[in-house]
DNA sequence: GACTATTTGTTCGTATGTATA
DNA sequence: ATATACATACGAACAAATAGT
């Protein structure tokens, strides 16, 4: 612990992307044997501070900053509204029959197809967040154009005004696929969100299950008013 | 991982309690190291599945079951309702000056003295969320027979009900203390909630902070209602 | 209370495998 | 093809906490 924090306070020295010193030279450095310095590594690890690269290297990562998300308004909003550059990116979109519980939640029949999008939404080149938007494939109409950016704004250029039925918040370690795709170390937690939302005649539109990393994204909940993407 | 995944495939056959064998006899039994079993316990240990003891041994903890709780209503009447004893223990009382944050949240003048109420949620024994309360200490008079139990129950036979003005929700891991208190690894990420309520009048009242094991815990929102604890 | 055996905690030295440049 | 750097494993020793005598 002692030489973890040593090493915490010289990450300040280094750009992010740089490369440390290799383990040998370290250990050598601060005269303790590699397993130990390892040890202390694997704490800036477990930080998600720096990554190490087998047959290449530990780099360092950058400082994340903690944006909160404003639960009233569409996340892109929010965030533009702060200055910085918010960005949303399609994945992938498939169809496929809807799970148990999805066929609950959106009141369709087992197995009845849905359409579902996956997006990547970056805040100042940092991914954030990962979504994975399921619809009824009933709607792909309404979904056609959709390449990325605001899901929100899209749906209402299409006159389908999306209202939030509930929303359950948790939290745990990302899988693997997650935590690669938002460049984090799997022992970091992430905010895991799920999001039933209803169109203008109050039927089940949306489901939409995000995982956020938690180190750079807060939830954030004005009563009041009322709380849509 | 591979003896890991043994390991925790044989966790069933220990009631919680147990301890498993000694780290020489089982690293003799599997043919490895000392080092190479204790790095498989170790993931038991990030699962939060056991727990090391020096000089004692490596006991085996009770599978924990994941609880959804309703942000809509009070955590007392929610559990209560689906079977499970709730409980919220009084740790510790005291009054100190406000930090310049409270003092900003609370409408106070700085370092005006503020009263912190620290208690412990259980449910079915085991600990679930760790609360920090705070009041300015003008409000003294209306928590003095507080000494555990539902906060805002005991706040409404005071004739006092509170409006929840806003929540802030990330996920993090716990620092050491709140490990201890809550009775979990410190690589379980925690749900941390902080959320300032108003009274009758529109002053703010309280500055709540909390602490959920995000393996017990869920926070749901479901639109339409207001969300009070 | 002192002593001893047991068990986990930590560090070192050494060796070998594997990915990368 | 080679050197470098991280990944994994083994063996040994000692420290520190615990439980029992």
């Amino acid at each position: 612990m002692q030489l973890a924090d040593v090493l915490r306070g010289e990450l300040g020295t280094y750009k992010s992307g740089d490369y440390l010193p290799s383990e040998t030279q370290l250990a050598q450095r601060f005269g303790v044997n590699r397993h130990t310095l390892r040890r202390a590594v694997d704490v800036l690890i477990l930080e998600g501070r720096v990554l190490r690269h087998k047959g290449r290297g530990t780099c360092v990562l950058p400082t994340p900053i903690v944006y909160p998300v404003n639960a009233a308004s569409a996340y892109s909003k929010t965030l533009s509204g702060m200055g910085f550059r918010s960005e949303a990116i399609l994945l992938a979109r498939r169809q496929r029959p809807a799970h148990p519980d999805e066929a609950r939640d959106l009141a369709l029949a087992p197995q009845e197809p849905v359409l579902e999008l996956q997006t990547l939404r970056m805040l100042d080149e940092q991914p954030i967040s990962l979504i994975t938007h399921c619809f009824s494939a009933r709607h792909h109409a309404a979904l056609e154009g959709y390449g990325g950016g605001s899901m929100r704004q899209h749906l209402e250029r299409k006159n389908i005004a999306l209202k939030r039925v509930s929303t359950l918040i948790g939290a745990r370690t990302p899988s693997q696929r997650d935590a690669i795709r938002l460049l984090m170390p799997r022992h970091t937690p992430v905010l895991s969100i799920r999001t039933l939302s209803s169109d203008a005649t109050g039927k089940p539109f949306e489901l939409s299950r995000s995982v956020s990393r938690a180190d750079r994204f807060q939830y954030q909940i004005i009563s009041g008013e009322r709380h849509e993407d």
